[in-house]
DNA sequence: TTGACGTGGTGACATGATGTAATTAACGTC
DNA sequence: GACGTTAATTACATCATGTCACCACGTCAA
């Protein structure tokens, strides 16, 4: 292991050792700044000024870890895609009574619907300004529609949903999802949850597995002449 | 009603004659530039560049009849607005079977979100970056809630739908029909209409009136095994 | 100790889109 | 022929973006 003259340098431990991670961190402060940006102004806001106005950098250190503001939305974007993506996956995999398995789903994805919500539309906006952005959210939209239609047509074949071809019907209830969200709790304040729950839930189960389903499972029973305001906050 | 000396001129006939309805000729070529510009490319290449390129007059000219690019999507999104409304009124407003005419207005509906594929996505895109037009756009939407969720009170006075907070659901349905136009037909090519409107229907007529009366409205008969590829165009 | 090297960061600059202000050309009216 | 109005242009200021050359600092080998 004894380095001869000719040889450039050991492979091993090749960065500085002070300032290793220093990179990481920064690129780590523009994502969180990015974030935070994002809870509480739209993204057609957000330069590259205003996120790097919030670390110690100046603005053109940006460059040195993303491309552009799409990238930050980009990498964003990556980070919650796996728990976005292990939200929902009770009802696509799970044996059990489908009803009650996909009103489980569609309760812990509107939970984190609602929680992101802000971030969602944040996304959805930056696809339509970035042709490689709006690819990837397809993309990832376009894995949702694939999966609940296999799910469909498991059912199908065991005679639980009526015979139709599932992968239009797939794609129009998971828009209904994103949209919702988008809309219901894209800005703060954000309204209820409940309602926009119930909404989903009922078009769901109608759906696939028929009106008399529906109605047991949604929580709040509807009284009409009751109006329900937005939830302040 | 001689003018005397005093008068500073006749109320009548104020403009030049020869360039009455100059600007108004101006301003519609702009629209009409715009609207193709956005028939075959993104709204976000859409720049007052390469719109006033298209027309004999320099750039600046623009800024006499818009007050940016956002102003010529709120034109032409009002110019468009009338033919959206009237297109989906037979369900809202007519008697008679309401799952025949449901689905009638569903049908006439998707026509229209095929023909104007390219440029609902292009509103939609721009409203994400401005927010005046993301004002205008989701009250449009609001108002199909609103007028859907009135038709489905109606019913459910009636008896023909069940009872359930109204209000959301609208939102929903609504939302399907917004998102897959978008997505379907919002790039070229498009895809096939068919499937879309079966997809849509089945999900209207399912969630409001029951499963039973979807299937006999879906146009195609579906058998598994067969993909439906992208129409080409 | 010193000099080469790699890393993280900065300042100056070029670019391109935007929007405004002063100005002009055309034309009709008086 | 002076005047006013309209449509449009030229010149300019601004702002966000992205690149490039350079620097400061620390490590490591000689």
């Amino acid at each position: 292991m004894s380095p001869n003259k000719s040889t450039r340098r050991p492979v091993v431990n090749p960065e500085p050792i002070a300032r290793i991670g220093q990179a990481e961190r920064t690129r780590a402060a523009i994502l969180d700044a990015a974030f935070e940006f994002l809870w509480s102004r739209p993204f057609r806001d957000m330069t590259v000024n205003a996120l790097m106005e919030q670390i110690p950098q100046g603005r053109t250190a940006f460059y040195k870890y993303f491309d552009d503001i799409h990238g930050v939305m980009a990498a964003l974007l990556k980070n919650l895609e796996s728990e976005i993506l292990e939200g929902a996956g009770t009802w696509l995999s799970d044996d059990g009574d489908p009803v009650a398995l996909l009103y489980e789903s569609l309760a812990a994805e509107v939970q984190i619907g609602y929680r992101y919500g802000p971030f969602i539309k944040a996304v959805s906006d930056a696809a339509g300004t970035n042709a490689e952005l709006e690819d990837e959210w397809n993309w990832l939209l376009d894995r949702f529609d694939e999966a609940v239609s296999e799910r469909i047509t498991a059912d199908q074949e065991l005679g639980l949903i009526e015979a139709f071809d599932p992968r239009p019907v797939a794609t129009a209830l998971n828009r209904v999802d994103a949209a919702m969200y988008i809309r219901k709790f894209g800005h703060r304040p954000r309204s209820r949850p409940q309602p926009v729950q119930d909404a989903i839930t009922r078009v769901w189960i109608s759906t696939l597995y028929g009106q008399q389903w529906a109605t047991g499972h949604t929580s709040t029973l509807y009284r009409k002449q009751v109006p329900d305001p937005p939830e302040p906050r």
